[in-house]
DNA sequence: AAATTAACTTTCAATATGCAAGTAATAATG
DNA sequence: CATTATTACTTGCATATTGAAAGTTAATTT
């Protein structure tokens, strides 16, 4: 799953990563929901199948949006984290959600509405600065183990 | 191409619609670069296939982010026009843009850099603000010459 | 050692994408 | 006013992507 680019516009080039339908979901479990293994993804609410996931994961990882380890205690687990440049990912995702509870509860009207979105619409940067902040201290945390 | 959604998730729920090649490519023609006939992105630097193009418009129209009109001097050309809630997707846009600008550049060297994204770069919030004004001001010229 | 679990891969059917060609209606030109 | 061109499609077909289900391999637990 090489990439290529549509043309030299800065949008589309970023649709040419990030427009898909489960890209930015795998990212947004990641980074919002804790999910860390091939396991968890497979378990979560979008129901991924496992061969997609499978070719998905990979191609994050190709494009450098998450790398691929695992604890030091256990080889058969993968850990799936984001790099920098996929926790950078973050102010799209707040712009989606807050699009969402504006302009999709007319024709979708049972999306979540609780105390993150009441977060969310009060201060999106405050939002996101808080999810980055939290993903990383899990970041520090586990290197943190798996360097000693 | 009717619209049904995975979860109850705001993110997951957005990229429902939003997830994909060309939605938000044509959005971008939209209200970036001023297309506004069928014609006009057809010849657009992305060569969208017709057949696509059709039932992307279709879809932009059933969710209620685009609406179909002409002028009132021309029977045949169509002129396909963002709502509301279509003009606030700039935000989208513009974080995806800040982040192929930031993080696409190793990957696609090529991406343009020129005086808008200067201006993107400088000030978000007032390059989002400039585009959704300019937009909406040819919105009420059209609707103007349309109604007398 | 046997059973279970995690992470894939494979197969195959369904859907989406994309190119090329064709059509119908309107508008412009001679 | 007849011909030509233009706009906005649609259709057919080939290829690519997605998705469900089942199978495989290696590591871990019992």
């Amino acid at each position: 799953m090489r990439q290529d680019f549509r043309c030299n516009c800065p949008f589309t080039s970023a649709l040419d990563v990030l427009g898909d339908k489960w890209i930015l979901v795998i990212v947004k479990q990641m980074l919002i929901e804790g999910k860390e293994t091939f396991k968890d993804f497979t378990e979560s609410e979008e129901a991924i199948a496992t061969n997609i996931l499978s070719a998905k994961l990979k191609f994050l990882e190709e494009v450098g949006l998450i790398i691929k380890t695992q604890r030091p205690d256990n080889k058969k687990t993968n850990l799936y984290l984001l790099t920098e440049k996929g926790i950078s990912l973050t102010p799209i995702l707040v712009e989606l959600a807050t699009w969402s509870d504006k302009n999709l509860r007319d024709i979708h009207p049972t999306i979540v509405n609780g105390e993150a979105m009441e977060f969310l619409r009060n201060d999106k940067t405050a939002f996101a600065n808080e999810i980055e902040k939290k993903y990383k201290e899990k970041l520090d945390a586990l290197y943190k183990s798996n360097n000693g």
